[in-house]
Order: C-alpha cells, then structure tokens, then sequence
DNA sequence: ATAATATATGAATGTTTATTCAAGTGTTCA
DNA sequence: TGAACACTTGAATAAACATTCATATATTAT
C-alpha cells in the first residue's frame, strides 16, 4: 500500500501536465482575479441590488431607502458604505439630509469594460 | 421628549413620499432581485473565478483544477458543487475521471440577459 | 475479490458578513 | 443653548460560507 495525501498529486498531473501548465501561463494574476471576485460580491447580496435598483431610479436619502426597503436605517447606512468603498455610489448633503446616487462615472467605467451589463433595470 | 425609535418612519416618509412610491411601483419582484443577487454571488469568489476562468480555457478534471490552483481536490470538489448547482458547469465521466467544462447555454444565456460579460476572458 | 485511484460528500472548524443595538457626530430649529 | 433629527459607526450576535478532515462511492487494474 502506497503512502499518498491530499497534498501528493494525483495521475493527472502528468496525463495533463502541458494543458495545465499551458493555462497557468495564461492566467491572470492573483490580484486581478481577487479584484473582480470582490467586485462581484459587492453585487452578490440581495439588499445591495436593491439599493443601487432604487438609485438608479432616483436619487435617494437614507430614510428613503429605509422605507422603500422596510430596513433600518442603520442597516441601509451600512450596506451603503461597502457601496461607497467600491465607488459605485455618490453622495451630496443638504443641511441634515444625505442623499446618495449611482456612481455613473464607475458604474459606467464597469459596463465599458464590460464586466456587468444590466438590462431593463436587471 | 417625543417617543420614537427606528421601526417609526422619519419625515422624509412625508416630503419624498411621491418618489418612493414610484420606485415602489416599479421594483422588481422579490424573487428577481433575490436570484440576480445569487447569481452574482457564485461570481464572488476568488477560487470559482478561477476555476471558471481555467474552464473557459480548457476543459479540465477536479485534479487538474487542484493543481493549478495548489489546493485540495475536495476543496475544488465542493467549488464545483455550487457551479454546477448554478448551471455554470457541465462535466462527462470518462473511466474514474470526471471533466468539467463550461456550461456554454448557460453562460451564454447570462451573456444575453446582459448581466455578465467578460472581455478577454475577465 | 482486493487494492488503488478519482471524485464526492457530511460534519467540524474558522472566517466572513448582514443586521441589530447603542452610542456618536453634525445639522437645524426654537 | 438645547432638543430633535438624519445619518454614521463600533461592538455584538447570528447566519452563511470556504476549507479541511475523514469517510464514502464508483471505476479500473491486478
């Protein structure tokens, strides 16, 4: 009986050595492919894609967002600053209210790279 | 000292009353909202964005996919689980050894909706 | 049949993350 | 100034999730 772990490679590694090395040599850096993943997951939660459904429909405060969405506004606040962090949302303050938008500009900067294109409002 | 607390709706219920509810109106279905965010989420990951990446390349077996990626071949074994749960990948059984690919209707079907394109393989 | 191999899977572990709660900042208005 | 308000934020909690480990299934070779 042969002495084999996980960590040992299998057979396949010289069945299909040259396909494998042939895509590692292709394959993007590891800060590139971690880039897009956390791009994606900013899109990958369900309150995230509402926010930024409803702002791209109009302009909104916090509070709005909050009744629109039956959250708190704490929580809506929250999800806003991972938005903010990925540049996907502006904001602009009137006195004690804080309204918040789509980023076109990075949001239009996505599309033309053509990561995420959404169609009829997703 | 008037009774409030954050279940109650601030005044901007009042003086944007009109655009919420117009937004309202127009929201998509829970449902959609919630599959779209799901969707996005299989994309949110560091190892599924590679293994797709790899994919696309060339079609490939779970330990091919482990030594590219220098982990275990369960860890990719669970990753594909949830790729092929979301339709993303296919595979044929040839003897022990088990191909997956792209699952290119699928893909092409996210392609387009418009959700996800990718240019020069992301 | 037995051994070896390729993959799959359930349970356990550690990490990440969404929401809540409580407290904090800055603004308006009396 | 101080009370009310809109929002933010840090800590706590609970749920979701990725990976590991151990085991299970299925196939091939002896």
């Amino acid at each position: 009986m042969m002495e084999r772990n996980e960590s040992d490679r299998c057979d396949c590694k010289v069945i299909h050595e040259d396909v494998v090395n042939a895509v590692k040599e292709k394959m993007p850096s590891e800060e590139k492919l971690y880039d897009l993943a956390e791009l994606f997951k900013v899109f990958g939660d369900t309150t995230r894609v509402k926010i930024l459904w409803a702002l791209d429909e109009s302009e909104m405060c916090v509070c709005d967002l909050a009744v629109l969405l039956n959250m708190t506004r704490s929580a809506i606040s929250h999800q806003l600053r991972i938005l903010r962090q990925a540049r996907l949302v502006k904001y602009r303050k009137e006195g004690k209210i804080v309204y918040y938008s789509l980023d076109e500009e990075e949001v239009k900067h996505i599309f033309d790279q053509g990561l995420i294109h959404i169609n009829e409002k997703f």
